[in-house]
DNA sequence: ATGAAAGCGCTAACAG
DNA sequence: CTGTTAGCGCTTTCAT
């Protein structure tokens, strides 16, 4: 049943070590065994055990992917990304998502399941305590980060800061002045830098077109649309002068408050402009203005330069800021005279 | 640096055999012993290789996900439940994901990537040919599929056909006669049976109750909102008599016909009833009407039977029908009047 | 209850 | 270019 690299071996009538050799495509064998070798491979229909090249080698031609969430957007979009990449390159897979609870936490950096066991780790936007990352840090295994900043880690990412900043900009320059935000601060322990990161640049641009945004016009949403919805209630519920735009931290949450708005009758975009972040599938059928990002690419390119490290390139490991782009659709137009 | 099972026994001062089995919680270690190695190993922080263990149990604690991709609703969800059962029980879980494209096919069945990595395989709605199949099961190891039927192996799904009746029979029991149907029909070879099995129901449902549905009623929309848009300008722009309901084989397409609705000024409900699959997380948001299914929940059962048959407990994969709900919304109504 | 020793299947020097 | 020989780190009889 087991068919082992003895039998290719005695099929091919050569040394195990010549199997090992012409399989592994290296020098040294000629073209003749290898061919031979090759064709009792096929016959006996031989696959190397990985369990046994680890142990022999030491590497595993397995990466991790440590995600906060597997069926989010961005999550998803990138673990397909980061797939791809390994995919071209023999690599296998192996995703620790620590499904949006804390306790997954503790389990994944003590249990330390993973070392000896990937060959490197791409870290999907998710803060990291400083244990956490000394923990990483010590298995000496590569590292990247996707999707946000890491201590310590190179990481592939937008510049979330210049992504609020157009969107709030595109605002401003269409002549909005009353502007809310929706922000997708999180309420548990997961502590991501990017919601903050465009809170900071939206208020900052704000204060540059020397506007501001009382609080009351600022929601958190959570990244979600069930939540964007809430969020929504509360600003449209909140007594006093009404924002004639918002610029939402993620789509997701844009469209939430646009669903909400519709039940209203809360006209977008002749009463309300709405800008999001994400240009997630969605926004293109809803018709709403967003900053465009791409995942997919994002996790691509990081493992990708995953994958020249551990094919020998020392240094293959580097920042990568993300092209970003305003996409403007129906969700936007001046405000109502 | 690489802290083996050696050094814990030298620093307990007994055999590796021991240690072995003090790790693994099997009997015949005394008490003080094992906590004397238990110490050892906390202090070392040993974690055993993976590969090494794998190479002489030939077993390896993780279970492979084969998916067409992992960044669509129902895989995404699926694999998330999915990790949830083998987290709880220290399995990894490697994700094989087809990217969507023919290609990645070959490669996984033929590379055999599979066999000796994992013991255990899920298989997320995909169509198999028989080659396939029988490659797989020639793997030997527990194979289960969910989200759609495989042939000769267990299956964890809702019943298709059932909530594809309930959801025309919600439209007809409303009033509606003039319905039409929009169907997850895929171009390429990934041969799903869901939409079928769909469809057939709809259409044995509409002619039980003495109705039927023109052919320029039935459009295509390939399960996405991008695509559920698409066809839904073909269904307006088609010429002759309006339907006053659709049924939309999953929540994306249907919310992308309703976002194409109100670009038209087309009013839902009053003027057109939509009802899904689904209940997506937009779906709450948006209103719509749908039937519900939890996939989150289906891969988390699939994983439990398969953690159960690994754990010795023969028999323990069965075919699992999990249950549907229609959930009404704002996007269903009695036809106008 | 514990230890000695023989692998598990492959790779990596080192010879030749 | 090819074969020999040790392991890689853990599990598992079989003794003791």
């Amino acid at each position: 049943m087991a068919v082992s690299i003895d039998d290719v071996a005695a099929l091919a009538q050569v040394s195990t070590a010549t199997v090992s050799r012409a399989i592994r495509g290296l020098p040294r064998v000629s073209p003749a065994t290898r061919a031979r070798i090759l064709a009792a491979v096929e016959e006996l229909g031989y696959v190397a055990s990985p369990s046994a090249s680890g142990l022999a080698t030491g590497r595993t031609r397995t990466v991790g992917v440590l995600a906060p969430y597997a069926d989010r957007w961005y999550f998803g979009h990138s673990i397909e990304g980061v797939d791809k990449a390994l995919r071209e390159n023999g690599y296998n897979l192996l995703l620790f998502s620590l499904g949006g609870y804390a306790g997954g936490r503790k389990r994944f950096f003590t249990g330390n399941m993973v070392r000896k066991q990937i060959d490197a780790l791409v870290v999907l936007c998710l803060g990291l305590t400083e244990d956490e990352l000394e923990q990483l840090h010590k298995t000496e295994i590569p590292l990247i980060a996707v999707g946000g900043p890491v201590a310590g880690c190179s990481s592939v990412m937008i510049d979330d800061g210049a992504a609020a900043e157009l969107a709030t900009r595109h605002l401003i320059e269409l002549g909005h002045t009353r502007i809310a935000h929706m922000h997708g601060a999180v309420e548990d322990k997961l502590n991501f830098a990017v919601p903050a990161l465009r809170t900071e640049a939206f208020t900052r641009t704000m204060a540059a077109a020397g506007l501001a945004c009382p609080p009351q016009w600022n929601v958190a949403g959570n990244f979600t649309v069930t939540e964007g919805v809430q969020a929504a209630r509360a600003l449209f519920d909140a007594p006093g002068p009404k924002p004639t735009a918002i610029f939402c931290a993620s789509d997701e949450m844009a469209m939430g408050l646009m669903f909400e708005a519709q039940r209203r009758g809360i006209r977008i975009p002749q009463d309300l402009s709405v800008v999001g972040i994400d240009d997630h599938e969605f926004s293109a059928a809803a018709g709403l203005t967003t900053i465009r990002q791409e995942p997919t690419e994002h996790g691509y390119l990081a493992a990708r330069m995953l994958m020249a490290e551990l094919a020998g390139a020392a240094g293959s490991i580097e920042d990568m800021l993300q092209p970003i782009e305003l996409v403007v659709r129906g969700s936007t137009a001046p405000p109502p005279a």
